[in-house]
DNA sequence: CCAAACTGGTTACATCTGTAACCATCGAAA
DNA sequence: TTTCGATGGTTACAGATGTAACCAGTTTGG
């Protein structure tokens, strides 16, 4: 089945089509927060993130949804100015602030989580039965394999297994 | 099944799953031909796409490669100044220029077919074979699910009209 | 108590990107 | 042929991003 090494077939070729849907479903995503709310990427994930989990740091932030610490600077910057969080000094900690959303960000969520799941929900719906059970099996493997360290070759192993992660899919 | 409509869990919705997997895949891929060649995702599919089909006009290029015309064209010329490719005027119409490769520009990318292919086969041999099935299901499905008319509104992004896209996918 | 070394977070700068406006050419209609 | 609306492609400008340098506050270890 591999064909011969000097052609690369680029419209098979995994990162291309996985960066090229994603793209496509985020930005068609995209339009709904920014149309309704104005917001970035960066900016949206914030939201979300603060909705979720009440209160937050700007590293948790990070962590949490996977971005830079500059882009959750940015994020959090602009939902202060609109006065949708607040930031709260840490007692121990000087250089921590504890983020939370205002009445106006909690609203905002709000109004977008069921939008959030209605599009994905569509999405889902889209797919056809049997590759609705394929995509979500597929973004574990693909999470599963990518969890492990070695950037380097060898990939022996793997055993992705233990790793706690955040896995918590029902099914 | 769908929880409640007031919290949306980030890390399991799919639109971030997906665009963060892709993101760590194309990142991580992106070091080979960045570290290797100096190149940007744009100029690499360019490349890429130009060995592939070894001549296209730049309009061409950007519907194999899903880029936006402004980033073929950015593209097109870094990979000019390095005598990469070559434009030649259409005689017919004077306002279309057929891209090759130069030796140099082939010579890059032969260079390059095989690491990528080698990416490929490492990120799928990471992927435990169950997953792997599953992956490239998913993303036929998602494919197919998004080249419908999104019931969403206008655009709904690429797709060119009537040209039949270049999709080869044996499925 | 003071000096590294580190950590949470911000900022400066250089790129990259998308939108829109633009240029030249083409096709068709008058 | 002249005119007007598409089309291939480039460019100007404003945002968004990543890297690296930078602050301020913390910890560790003399």
């Amino acid at each position: 089945m591999a064909s011969q090494d000097d052609v690369l077939e680029l419209e098979t070729f995994l990162p291309y089509r996985l960066y090229h849907l994603a793209d496509l479903v985020s930005r068609e995503f995209a339009r709904v927060y920014k149309d309704r709310l104005g917001l970035t990427r960066p900016e949206w994930r914030t939201l979300s993130g603060l909705g979720q989990y009440g209160t937050m740091t700007a590293k948790e932030l990070g962590e949490q949804s996977a971005m830079h610490k500059t882009k959750v600077s940015r994020a959090v910057a602009e939902l202060e100015r609109r006065r949708w969080l607040i930031r709260t000094p840490d007692e121990k900690d000087r250089r921590i602030e504890h983020l939370t959303l205002t009445k106006a960000g909690l609203a905002a969520y709000r109004g977008m989580v069921p939008l959030a799941k209605a599009f994905e929900r569509e999405l889902l719906s889209r797919i056809k039965q049997s590759g609705q059970g394929a995509l979500t099996a597929a973004l574990d493997a693909i999470e599963a394999a990518l969890s492990l360290t070695p950037s380097g070759a060898d990939s022996g192993g793997a055993a992705a297994g233990g790793d706690g992660r955040r896995r918590a899919r029902p099914d």
